[in-house]
DNA sequence: GTCTATAAGGTGATAGAC
DNA sequence: GTCTATCACCTTATAGAC
């Protein structure tokens, strides 16, 4: 029973914790918030969770680990090339979709406070090398035109992270522009959009 | 001889206040650091602007009304319009890594404090129409495949911007890992290798 | 484990001398 | 215009009762 409860409430900070955090970053967070969206008290924080750093320390480490996996998965079936790239930009930008502060929560810490590239570093050492392998033999096949695969790779995900991180700004700019009509719509057509435009880029 | 140090001190102020906001944001940045960067003390920050929030809001409208000419500049041209993208890439490219901070600040500052989309609004106010008609007009004289206007604008400013919000991502990922030789390399390259990734898929 | 109360230090802002 | 000194408040963190 306590053990349940213990649980019950690590669990609960955690959640709110991420909430927070990624709402309002690092120096916009406050123990308050994450309190009385965990329902419960400033104390129970310290009492579970040392300091604010450490709980900060591990959401981040969370948020890293779990946007990276998302960018080998679809690169580890044999489907072909472009089916691949499709399937890719509509299921990462669907999980953006749900989980849109979490780039620029990633993007505004590292930036704003260097130090935390170490607990970047822990989640970043997938093999990625298989990806830049797999583009490459798509060139020497010649099913696509010579592209340096670095390139290609940050090319689509700035296509998929970028619209939703600049989300404000665009609905600002667009939706009360009448230029379209919801965001989310806007966001919908990118599934195809993004896969078109990068595909009619590179095949040959 | 007062006229003049006013001046500058009210110039040294925002200079200070500038780099202060772009890399800590509203809620990191420490208005003690911002008069230690200025040279002066605290009580003559509130002198020349009262708190903290006006400050900010200056600050941030100057941003917004800094990142937005540059996206028309170009497109008021009557060059060829793959020549526009090649030059609009290149030298927005420029621009930001020159500013880098720019667009993750008002990015964040937007999501976190929504109220902030009336000061982006008074300096949204330009006309991009223009663009779009000028996408559109190569549509129908069949220069380029059809294009929604507006997913190839948004395309092509996130292959520019993004690239820099992450670079510490970036740098972390691929330069020490013997990917890249360097950040800066790797974002000269982008010039003329978003160029080409654009016109390579929409040209016919 | 969970709470209330409070300490300790930081931060924005002002008063007042020069 | 510019400074020093100080206030009032907010925020993290801890002590101690239950």
């Amino acid at each position: 029973m306590k053990q349940t409860k213990d649980i019950n409430t690590e669990e609960k900070i955690m959640a709110a914790a991420k909430k927070v955090f990624l709402r309002h970053g690092m120096a916009g967070a406050r123990m308050q918030s994450i309190a009385d969206e965990a329902g419960i008290n400033k104390a129970l924080l310290h009492y579970y969770f040392r300091s604010k750093e450490k709980l900060f320390s591990i959401v981040f480490q969370k948020a890293v680990t779990e946007v990276i996996p998302q960018i080998v998965k679809v690169f580890n079936t044999d489907d072909n090339f472009f089916d691949k790239i499709r399937q890719f930009v509509s299921e990462y930008l669907e999980f953006i979709a749900k989980n849109p502060y979490l780039p620029m929560f990633i993007m505004h810490e590292l930036a704003s406070r260097p130090e935390h590239i170490k607990e970047l570093l822990d989640s970043v050492k997938f093999d990625r090398n298989f990806i830049f392998q797999d583009i490459q033999n798509e060139v020497d096949k010649g099913t696509i035109r010579p592209v340096k695969p670095i390139h290609l790779m940050v090319n689509i995900i700035s296509l998929c992270v970028f619209p939703v991180v600049a989300k404000p700004m665009i609905s600002e700019m667009f939706v009360s522009d009448g230029l379209i009509d919801s965001y989310d719509q806007f966001l919908e057509e990118r599934k195809t959009e993004v896969a078109d435009f990068v595909i009619n880029s590179i095949k040959k």
